[in-house]
DNA sequence: GCCGTTTTCGGCCCGACTGTTTTCAGTCG
C-alpha cells in the first residue's frame, strides 16, 4: 500500500490492527465465528479490516491484497528492507527500471541508472550498496528471541511424543548468540523413528529438507527458521551437547586438547586413541573433566580464553537470571510505552523484582511525546508519593531516558534531570557523524554528573543497523572515571553492549546494569537475553549494579549525584 | 480505515536530516 502511495492513515489503520490482532489475548480468528464475541469489538478493528479478515479466514488471501500483488511484484517488498530505500523510490525504481529485487538494484547501482531518476544522484547509489551489503550480511540469521521461542514450541511438541524423554537445544541458541543461523535440537528416548517422523509433520512445517533414521532437517514456518533434530542414545547425550553446541573455534581446540591426551573426541564421546574405549560421553562435565577442564558454560564457548581458564580454574562465576533484583530501563504510555507505570510495576512485582525505573523519553524524541523539564519534575514528584505510599508493592525510581544532543549537552536542563532518582543518557539521532565527533558527544554526557547510565551504547539494530561509529575505550575509561554504568540492552533487537565489548569494559573496572527498555509489560521477560549477553561478557553479579539491594543501589545511587 | 463525537465528518505523534533541489520530497526514528 505505501507502494501504491496510498493514504497514510489507512496504512496505518492496518497497522494498528495487525499489532491489535497479535497483542490480543484471545484468537481473533476464533472471534469470527463466534456469536458472543465480534472482532469489531477489538480496539483498532472496524467494519473494513472485519470483512478483510472473514476474507482470510475463508480463503487464505483476499481482494485487495490480491490486486496489489497483480500490480507489484511480491519481491519488490525486499527493496524495503534496503536502508534508504522508501516506499516512494521502490515505487520508482519498479516504474522506470523494472527493479524487482536486491539483484536488480545492485546492478542498477553499479551502472548509475540510479541517477538518471529524478531526486536520485551518485551519493544514493553509493549508499544502497552499503545498505546491500550489510542487508546480504545479515540475511538467513534470525534473533535470539525467535530462534527461542521456535526452540521452546518445538520442544514442548516433542515431548508430547511418548518414547521422548528429553529435548534440548544446543548450538548458538545455546551459547547465547544474539542471532543464529540454525536451531538445533537433540532428542533421547527409545522412540527415536517416529519421533523424527512426528517432527517432520509439524502443522508449520515449511519444507522438509532431509529425513533420516537419526537426524531430520526442517524449514520452520514462513520464516525459514532451519531446524535440525537429532536423536541419540542416553549414553551420548553429554558428548552430543558438547558437540553440537560448539562453537566450532572451541571444538576445534578442544579436540586438539584431546589428541595430546591421546584421546579422541566425537559427537559419541570422549575415547582412547588406543583400543577407542569410551572414557566419558553420557555428561558435559565428565567429558570437559577427562580432558583436565572444569566445566565451560555454553556461552564462553567461542575459543577466547576459556580453555585456558577452565584448566587454572580460573572461570568466572557467571551472572544468573535469579541474581537480577529490578530492571532499570522502561517506558510507559507517557511516551512510546504502552502500558502506565502501574501495569508495568504490577508485572515487575510479578517477576519477583525489588525495584523498577520508569524510564520514559525526552523531549527531542518529539515522535514519542517525550518529556520536558516541566513534566519530568511533575513525574518525580509523582513518583515519590507513590513510594512513600507504598501501595505499589515495588520501589519505583523516578527515571528519564534522555537524547544525548549533537553537541554532548543533555536534552533536558540539569535542574529537571537532578530531580530525578536515574538517569540514562541514550543517542537517538544524528547517528550519522564521525567517529571523533561521536566520541566527544558521548563524552560530554559522561561528564554530567547527572547521568548514571549511558543506553545502548552502540546504537546498533541487529540485522538492521550497525553501530555508531566511536572510540569505545576512550568512553569506557572515562566510565570507569565518572563512575557511569554501560546498559546492557536485553532487548532482542539491540542486546547492546555485547560480549567482546562487555570484556573490555570491565578490564577498565566498568559496572553495567542490565534493562530491558520494555515498552510493553510483554518485554520485561526479555530480561533472559541481556543476562546471556552479560554471561558472553564474562559478568558476574559484582559487576552489574540491578543485582544490587535495594538500599545498596539507592545509596550507590545518590553517591553519584 | 478507525474512532469519537462538537455523532456520519474530520483528525489521525512530527522534527531532523539528506540529497537533491531552486523551494522540498523522501526517509528515518
Amino acid at each position: 500500500m505505501e507502494i501504491a502511495a496510498e493514504d497514510g492513515f489507512r496504512i496505518r489503520s492496518y497497522r494498528n490492527a495487525a499489532s491489535a490482532i497479535e497483542s490480543c489475548p484471545e484468537s481473533v480468528m476464533a472471534m469470527l465465528g463466534s456469536e458472543d464475541r465480534k472482532v469489531t469489538d477489538v480496539p483498532g478493528i472496524g467494519k473494513g479490516i472485519a470483512s478483510v479478515l472473514e476474507e482470510l479466514a475463508k480463503r487464505g488471501s483476499f481482494d485487495k491484497r490480491d490486486k496489489l500483488l497483480e500490480k507489484y511484484p511480491p519481491t519488490a517488498l525486499e527493496l524495503l528492507k534496503i536502508q534508504g530505500l522508501g516506499p516512494k523510490s521502490v515505487a520508482l525504481l519498479f516504474e522506470h527500471l523494472r527493479i524487482t529485487s536486491v539483484d536488480d538494484l545492485e546492478r542498477a547501482c553499479k551502472e548509475h541508472r540510479l541517477a538518471e531518476l529524478p531526486r536520485m544522484g551518485t551519493k544514493l547509489e553509493e549508499k544502497v550498496l552499503r545498505s546491500i551489503a550489510a542487508y546480504r550480511n545479515s540475511a538467513g540469521r534470525f534473533l535470539i528471541n525467535f530462534a527461542q521461542q521456535t526452540a521452546d514450541t518445538l520442544s514442548t511438541y516433542l515431548l508430547e511424543m511418548p518414547g521422548v524423554e528429553r529435548v534440548q537445544f544446543a548450538g548458538s541458541l545455546r551459547r547465547g548468540k544474539e542471532t543464529v543461523g540454525d536451531l538445533d535440537l537433540l532428542a533421547t528416548g527409545p522412540g527415536a523413528e517416529q519421533t523424527l517422523e512426528h517432527f517432520t509433520k509439524h502443522p508449520r512445517v515449511h519444507e522438509v529438507l532431509a529425513r533420516g533414521g537419526n537426524k531430520a532437517s526442517i524449514r520452520f514456518g514462513l520464516e525459514g527458521l532451519q531446524v535440525d533434530l537429532r536423536t541419540l542414545p542416553a549414553a551420548s547425550y553429554g558428548a552430543a551437547m558438547q558437540y553440537f553446541t560448539g562453537s566450532k573455534e572451541h571444538n576445534v581446540a578442544l579436540r586438539q586438547r584431546a589428541l595430546k591426551l591421546g584421546l579422541t573426541l566425537n559427537e559419541y564421546g570422549l575415547s582412547k586413541l588406543d583400543g577407542g574405549q569410551i572414557v566419558a560421553s553420557e555428561t558435559e562435565q565428565e567429558i570437559y573433566g577427562q580432558l583436565g577442564l572444569a566445566w565451560i558454560p555454553p556461552e564462553l564457548r567461542e575459543n577466547s580464553g576459556e580453555i585456558e581458564a577452565a584448566e587454572n580454574n580460573a572461570l568466572p562465576t557467571l551472572l544468573e537470571l535469579g541474581d537480577m533484583r529490578g530492571d532499570l530501563h522502561m517506558h510507559t504510555r507517557e511516551t512510546d510505552g504502552r502500558a502506565t507505570l502501574e501495569e508495568m510495576a504490577e508485572l515487575a512485582r510479578e517477576a519477583g523484582y525489588e525495584y523498577i525505573a520508569i524510564t520514559d523519553h525526552s523531549k527531542a524524541l518529539a515522535m514519542a511525546n517525550g518529556l520536558d523539564e516541566a513534566r519530568v519534575v511533575a513525574f518525580a514528584e509523582r513518583v515519590r508519593r507513590l513510594n512513600e505510599d507504598g501501595g505499589l508493592g515495588i520501589h519505583i525510581f523516578s527515571g528519564i531516558e534522555c537524547d544525548i544532543m549533537r553537541d554532548g549537552r543533555m536534552d533536558l536542563d540539569d535542574s529537571a534531570l537532578a530531580s530525578l532518582d536515574f538517569v540514562i543518557g541514550s543517542v537517538h539521532n544524528n547517528m550519522n557523524i564521525e567517529s571523533a565527533e561521536m566520541t566527544e558527544r558521548l563524552l560530554g554526557a559522561i561528564s554530567n554528573p547527572n547521568v548514571d547510565v549511558i543506553g545502548h551504547p552502540t546504537g546498533r539494530i541487529l540485522m538492521h543497523r550497525e553501530s555508531y561509529p566511536f572510540d569505545f575505550e576512550r568512553i569506557a575509561a572515562a566510565c570507569a572515571d565518572k563512575g557511569v554504568w554501560l546498559e546492557v540492552n536485553a532487548s532482542p533487537e539491540r542486546l547492546d553492549i555485547h560480549g567482546p565489548l562487555l570484556r573490555a569494559a570491565k578490564a577498565r573496572g566498568v559496572k553495567f546494569v542490565i534493562s530491558t527498555d520494555a515498552h510493553h509489560p510483554k518485554h520485561l521477560g526479555n530480561m533472559r537475553y541481556g543476562v546471556v549477553t552479560a554471561r558472553r561478557g564474562w559478568l558476574t553479579k559484582a559487576d552489574v549494579m540491578n543485582t544490587l539491594p535495594l538500599p545498596e543501589l539507592k545509596s550507590r545511587l545518590a553517591r553519584r549525584a
